[in-house]
RNA sequence: UGGGGCGUCGCCAAGUGGUAAGGCACCGGUUUUUGGUACCGGCAUUCGCAGGUUCGAAUCCUGCCGCCCCAG
């Protein structure tokens, strides 16, 4: 296939910058670039290097993706440089990552990682590099509109990523493509497979990318060591149920974990309080929400507010709501808002836009006997 | 050491002679480029301990241990 990279020059006189990860997406992506005729740079951060700490850099995790980088590029033909952003990385990731937790908040690392690393410091150097785009392997469609290019969907629902990516503004979309977001997952690894890249059957990226075993907690710690104190474990009314090993290992709306048993009904963490160090937790029912305020807003949409669907989670299908432009309002109740995750607002397939979610306020038993 | 009650998986708890429900917790898996949720699966050869009755006991009897309540 011959993907459209939406240039406004010849291909044979283009220049493309691809963020190449070292998995199949980006990979794929550098392919189908390539396919265009226009001169097609890889570029690979180094973000953090594990390696540093287990003793094995270069054989896993970073130091592997950037060689599989490296070796799709050779492959493909195509220049491929990195840049060590490990600083910038861990300044405006991973130690707002930290910060977030500390405050009782629950971060989206791979949000912020777009909104400074990727299409501001990356982004910026590929206007030097005098690319005419820079295409990433997000599965996100980016369609032209009445008012210039808008951010959709993916076609393929179970790949959407448009809830990472709603804190593109319009200037960052201008000079992104997305040339994935068209295509089944199947269909890409295909491609991959016929062209006999190396990272054809890799596995899916999964988790945050710079905890190398999952233990999140352990990293928060590292950086932010007042954060991982413990406390109390409180109902509703305020009854102590027992103790936790640190605000850090708890989110809104997380079940496992509390380690409290003898309920008639599972328990649920339905807020967190930084001050007192506790974590209140409740049953489902107490986790309902029905609206939401958001802060850090990004807005790609024009004027609208009303009959909009919105997700609080990445992999949730959109809920119906209305924006006034702070306040999300949704038509049913919301489980498991948690402060700190986005808020992503869409038109049907269409990113209007989104926000963080600051704080949040129980679903009314009223309104709902209203609608 | 007078009376009464109770002791079943980490917690709650069903089961009163026929060969150990369920919930919570926990563990594993699936899903997932955040955290989490959800779903699926696992989880007491054993019922405070020791004897006894019985073809057969967590269930009946005896003793002991422990806890609770009342009375002292």
């Amino acid at each position: 296939m011959i993907a459209d990279f939406q240039l406004d020059r010849q291909p044979s006189r283009a220049r493309i910058v691809v963020a190449m990860s070292g998995g199949v997406d980006s990979s794929v992506v550098a392919a189908l670039a390539a396919r265009t005729g226009a001169e097609v740079i890889g570029i690979t951060l180094q973000l953090y290097d594990h390696g540093e700490a287990i003793g094995r850099s270069k054989t896993c995790c970073a130091g592997r993706d950037i060689y599989d980088a490296r070796t799709v590029a050779e492959r493909l033909g195509i220049a491929h440089y990195v840049f060590d952003y490990e600083t910038r990385f861990r300044d405006s990731v991973i130690e707002r990552f930290a910060d977030e937790y500390a405050r009782g908040r629950t971060p989206i690392p791979c949000v912020s990682c777009n909104q400074s690393v990727k299409f501001t410091d990356l982004l910026a150097l590929a206007r030097d590099l005098g690319a005419d785009c820079l295409a990433t392997g997000h599965y996100v469609r980016r369609v032209a509109g009445p008012n210039g290019p808008e951010l959709h969907r993916a076609a393929d629902p179970a790949r959407d990523q448009s809830y990472f990516l709603f804190a593109t503004t319009k200037e960052q979309l201008d000079y992104l493509r997305f040339p994935l977001g068209d295509l089944p997952k199947p269909a890409v690894r295909d491609i991959a497979r016929e062209l006999g890249l190396i990272v054809a059957d890799k596995p899916d990226s999964q988790d945050i990318c710079f905890v190398p075993d999952g233990d999140y907690a352990s990293v928060v710690r590292k950086v932010r060591p007042e954060a991982a104190r413990s406390g109390e474990i409180v109902d509703l009314e305020g009854h102590v149920l027992g103790r936790h090993p640190g605000l850090i290992h708890f989110t809104v709306g997380q079940r496992r974990g509390l380690e409290l048993g003898g309920q008639a009904e599972p328990l649920y963490v339905v807020r967190l309080d930084p001050e007192a160090r506790r974590v209140v937790v409740g049953p489902k029912a107490a986790l309902a929400v029905g609206a939401a305020r958001l802060s850090g807003l990004n807005w790609l949409g024009e004027g609208q507010s009303e009959g909009l669907t919105a997700k609080v989670r990445s992999m949730a299908r959109p809920a119906a709501a209305a924006f006034d432009g702070e306040w999300l309002r949704f038509d049913t109740p919301e489980f498991g808002v948690a402060p700190g995750q986005a808020a992503v607002i869409y038109d049907g397939s269409r990113v209007l836009g989104g926000g963080w979610i600051d704080e949040t306020v129980p679903f009314r038993a009223e309104a709902l006997a209203a609608a």
